[in-house]
DNA sequence: TTTCATTCGTTAACCGGTACACGATTTAGG
DNA sequence: CCTAAATCGTGTACCGGTTAACGAATGAAA
């Protein structure tokens, strides 16, 4: 029933399809790229490190990692100094995706809000800025007053 | 770095988290009150209606089914007719929550949606229709011609 | 009537995501 | 110094999603 939660549903959907297919042309799974993002601007970062940065858990990073490091897109080296830690290094391969995968996501970008004016873009990430703040707002206080109006 | 896409991807998180939380007050897992609503406006569909319904695989709602079997929120029978067919039917406890989780997805859709003036709230679900199109256009048309302006 | 293609649901294997428990390593306190 | 707490990566188990393969049942054509 509620109009922007259904048609959000969708359009993610088909949105995350069309991303994948995207990545897929150069062997990655969706995902990986944004692993790949954060080496890309700067090597060596520990998983727990990434899992931060991409708002996602740790051992969601290490299983992709584990992936990505039998693909050949990064190698795990532990650190010297402190031996709990692991860093993630990029290979040459991981490396040689930046360019094509970039494009790839701008050109996705580009097609998607083709049929966008400059202003409706500009309305469009304002109200998911406001969105995005309300989702994570609801999450981050799990006081059950959600029926009460004012704090 | 594109814009429109990164901010959907946190947006999109946040909000699916939301709703997660949401659902799980009600013993639900994401994505099983979809099939419910489906249920709920008609018993007794089959395994591939209710996928073809929610644009998912059919793989995966016998998958959901069989845990909500076990969750006691529904039932498989064969069809007497064509035997190859399977029919899902609501238990008691199944429907029972139809009336909770509808409030439920209404109360999120109205705080997610709080900030957002009317004329806001309209100008995004008519830039999410446009990219919604877009994407599905996109993934119809496995013709690489991306580089391509125009057909 | 008897094949043969179609249409089902199911299973297995994979990926991304989560929470939880475990073991190893640092680090801080006594 | 030595023990206890904090930190970190990993393994396991689960859920939602996918594709590919399989087996059973139906329906149509020979």
């Amino acid at each position: 029933m509620p109009e922007f939660l259904d048609l959000h549903g969708k359009m993610s959907k088909a949105l995350r399809a069309a991303a994948e297919t995207a990545v897929r042309r150069h062997g990655l799974h969706l995902g990986q790229d944004h692993l790949l993002a954060v080496l890309w601007r700067q090597d060596g970062r520990t998983p727990g490190e990434v899992a931060a940065m991409l708002n996602v858990t740790t051992p969601n990073v290490v299983k992709a990692a584990t992936r990505m490091a039998v693909a050949g897109l990064l190698t795990r080296r532990r650190d010297d100094r402190d031996n709990r830690l692991v860093r993630l290094w990029l290979t040459d391969a991981g490396r040689a995706l930046q360019a094509p995968i970039e494009k790839e996501r701008r050109l996705l970008e580009e097609q998607v809000t083709a049929d966008l004016t400059e202003a409706e873009r500009e309305h469009l990430l304002s109200a998911l800025t406001k969105i995005h703040r309300s989702a994570t707002a609801l999450r981050d206080a799990p006081v059950d007053q959600r029926n009460s109006a004012i704090t």
